[in-house]
DNA sequence: TGCCACACCCACACACCAA
DNA sequence: TTTGGTGTGTGGGTGTGGC
């Protein structure tokens, strides 16, 4: 366990650790003194002053070095020194010391320090060898590493920082840079702990006693700083936003020539090439977002998110925010031309390629296995199998799309993308992927997946429903009649009011699939059929019109409807009844308290709908 | 055989410059 | 002022070989 940076005690002992003048007595104590945190503690608080970097036994050859052991060529000082100066009140003189203090301790240990005496002329010797060689390092050497990050926190990580400290340093004589940063990175950077105060010039900063002020190692950033998926979405958001706030015409000049083309301006209706970005933009951006540099912002946009494309990203971060691992930022947009061949493009697209029809050779419903392709998508933690496959291969998509951009001529494994797609059962996700993004209006046409045939039914004549439709009552304070017989069903039902024993005993991946299935199909005729099939999935009828109720028939609620349902399956079984119910104050899904806003005029309470779902909601109720 | 020292590689954050 | 090109070196990953 990494020592704990000394703290300050409750009340203040009588200050013995002076000298005449009364300038407080300087100890040096190893980090990896075994009671370094008592005795840093019982110094501080008599009086004396603390060191741990072993700079100052080079710098204050007048230090009193405390250690429970011999050190080369080096007076140290038994602990026993502080406990009978404390318990005596007295500091008893060292003979011998420069300062006059008494050499506290025998003079034991001459071995250790002719093997030191050794082992410094090997590795000397050693050292000016040719060929690969290499030296153990120390703890001693491990010691001064971390005392020369914690001094530099900022430059924790930079490649001239060790190749100086290898360079210039004696005590890490025989190392090279490369190596002394490899073994901070990978032994020592867990063992850090804590790193020192310093100014923006790199400079320590010391408190009113002279010591060095020990803040958490996350406190100190590195020159860089990465960009995170939120940083990514934020600067997305912000430039359609500009784009919308400019009223910038943004549509397309020529029409669609290819069916993906047409697909694609579907899901992303604002032509970005036409987008215009200023620098006063990227200016007014870094000073509301000052993580990262206005040039930094505006290298962000145009080598990440413009490639990437804007909507998609908005769209992406928005897909993966119920993911288990959350939304990635952007990646892999840099490579310059002439450094990755398409060859090389290729390899890493059938690697991805590989890796989704991998995960669909094993889906489970096993947690544990949901790790195991994680790394591939953070989608699968959250979907149940058929979705993980789904969820794989939109990001397969994603990954070849990227490639794409990156280099044409990947441009000819485009087809494979429907290829993988259907062999990993993926359309579904396409749909999830597709939905929820919100845009101005005035320059979108895009509205929710509505079910075909609901969709249908809306646009006649609502009175078409009004024989069928019913009261809301139990659960329900409104008065409202919904469509199709649909009616909310509230929390004092139990299980079998919900699943039929057919769902219990069924594989529930390949439910879900049906599920997708049944939802995206072209043929569906009409709501009875999709009832009826879903009812032979092990549905109720009754639980059928309550998520047609919550859901108000739109296809990609609906999928995420159960979605949901059978996450909370998955994470506490059907214990939690109210959740396979209700989707609470999200979007586009709706309760009896919300529709009940809505026909009062409480809309207040109804914040967290966009208006497009207000508007759908409206229209299924039948209010226009 | 595993660990670790060491070397090397690459994406990318940040910056600068020229047109 | 905008935009594209590119340099620099950080941040992090990985391969190799000695011990």
């Amino acid at each position: 366990m990494p020592p704990q940076p000394p703290s300050p005690p409750r009340n203040i002992p009588p200050a013995i650790f002076r000298d005449s003048n009364n300038h407080p007595l300087e100890f040096f104590i190893g980090e990896d003194e075994p009671d370094f945190n008592y005795y840093a503690n019982q110094i501080l608080a008599h009086g004396g002053v603390v060191h741990s970097n072993t700079e100052v036994l080079v710098h204050l050859p007048d230090i009193i070095h405390l250690s429970t052991r011999n050190w080369p060529r080096r007076m140290t000082v038994a602990f026993s020194y502080i406990d009978d100066a404390i318990k005596t009140g007295v500091v008893p003189r060292i003979p011998n010391h420069p300062q006059g203090f008494a050499e506290h301790r025998e003079n034991e240990g001459k071995k250790r320090e002719l093997e030191m005496a050794d082992f410094l002329g090997d590795k000397r010797k050693r050292s000016g060898n040719t060929g690969k060689t290499t030296t153990k390092f120390t703890p001693e050497q491990d010691h001064f590493i971390l005392e020369e990050v914690r001094m530099k926190p900022r430059h924790r990580t930079l490649h001239l920082f060790f190749e100086k400290l290898a360079r210039n340093l004696e005590i890490l004589r025989g190392h090279t840079g490369n190596s002394v940063r490899s073994r901070y990175r990978l032994q020592l950077e867990n063992k850090l702990g804590y790193v020192y105060k310093t100014d923006t010039d790199d400079n320590l900063i010391l408190d009113e006693t002279r010591l060095r002020i020990a803040i958490p190692v996350e406190a100190s950033q590195t020159m860089k700083r990465k960009y995170t998926a939120e940083d990514d979405y934020n600067l997305c958001c912000a430039i359609v936003d500009l784009v919308r706030e400019n009223k910038t015409l943004v549509t397309f000049d020529t029409a669609a020539k290819t069916d993906e083309e047409l697909l694609e301006r579907h899901k992303y209706p604002m032509n970005e090439e036409k987008f215009l970005v200023l620098i006063s933009f990227f200016d007014r951006f870094a000073l509301q977002n000052p993580q990262h540099s206005l040039s930094s912002w505006r290298d962000r946009y145009r080598k990440f998110a413009r490639p990437f494309g804007v909507q998609k990203y908005i769209e992406k971060y928005k897909f993966e925010l119920n993911s288990k691992d959350g939304p990635l930022p952007m990646k892999n947009m840099t490579r310059r031309p002439n450094k990755m061949s398409a060859s090389s493009n290729e390899d890493r697209l059938s690697r991805d390629i590989k890796k989704v029809l991998r995960s669909r050779a094993k889906p489970s419903f096993n947690s544990s296995q949901h790790h195991e392709s994680m790394h591939m998508d953070p989608h699968m933690g959250v979907m149940s199998a058929p979705m993980d496959d789904s969820a794989a291969a939109a990001v397969a998509v994603a990954n070849m799309a990227v490639a794409s951009m990156n280099d044409k001529s990947t441009m000819l494994i485009d087809p494979n993308i429907h290829e993988v797609l259907r062999e990993a059962n993926a359309e579904a996700g396409l749909v999830n992927i597709h939905e929820d993004i919100r845009l101005d209006p005035s320059l979108t046409n895009v509205e929710h997946h509505q079910h075909p045939h609901l969709h249908q039914h809306l646009d006649l004549d609502h009175s078409a429903f009004n024989d069928i439709a019913i009261k809301v009552g139990g659960h329900n304070s409104s008065s409202q009649t919904y469509p199709f017989d649909c009616k909310f069903m509230d929390s004092s039902v139990n299980e079998t009011d919900l699943f039929t024993h057919t769902f219990t005993s069924s594989d529930q991946r390949e439910v879900l699939s049906s599920i997708n299935e049944i939802l995206l199909s072209s043929t569906a005729e009409d709501l009875n059929k999709v009832t009826q099939q879903l009812e032979q999935l092990g549905f109720t009828s009754r639980y059928v019109k309550h998520i047609f109720c919550v859901t108000g028939g739109d296809a990609g609620r609906l999928l995420e409807f159960f979605q949901h349902m059978f996450q909370v399956l998955e994470e506490s079984g059907s214990r939690d009844l109210d959740q396979l119910l209700y989707l609470y104050e999200k979007d586009g899904f709706w309760t009896p308290e919300a529709d009940e806003a809505l026909t009062t005029g409480h809309q207040s309470s109804l914040q967290y709908m966009s208006p497009e779902s207000i508007n759908a909601r409206q229209k299924f109720l039948g209010f226009e």
